[in-house]
DNA sequence: TGGTTGACAACCA
DNA sequence: GTGGTTGCCAACC
């Protein structure tokens, strides 16, 4: 467990529900800008019984990067989450996104 | 040691 | 809005 990853779930617990925030807003936030990458890196190691919102972090357009099985498991857990995300598992950056 | 890859971002056409 | 290019930094060959 490093620093970083410290940094990065603790910029994560504070996201609120029914928002969504981007990979850039997330490393800046934790102290590591152009770290996005890495931000991508830890997430899908994450457990999958994690209780981080991990799927409550988007990419600078407002929309899902995975694809498949998972982007459809990310859309259904923002929509219980009340985002409304649209078939191509995109999102209103406007109405949900988080900065504090 | 060096090249490739990736849940990305910012720019530009 | 879409698609290509470049910059980025650690992890992995």
């Amino acid at each position: 467990m490093t620093i970083f990853e410290q940094q990065i779930y603790y910029v994560l617990k504070q996201i609120p529900k029914g928002k969504i925030s981007s990979y850039g807003l997330i490393a800046s936030m934790a102290g590591y800008p152009g770290y996005v990458r890495q931000v991508g890196r830890l997430l899908s190691n994450l457990p999958e019984g994690s209780t981080l919102p991990w799927f409550r972090v988007l990419n600078s357009q407002g929309k899902i990067s995975l694809t498949g099985a998972d982007l459809e498991r990310q859309k259904q857990l923002l929509i219980q989450d009340g985002v409304a995300v649209s078939e191509a598992g995109k999102v209103n950056l406007k109405m949900y996104l988080w900065q504090p």
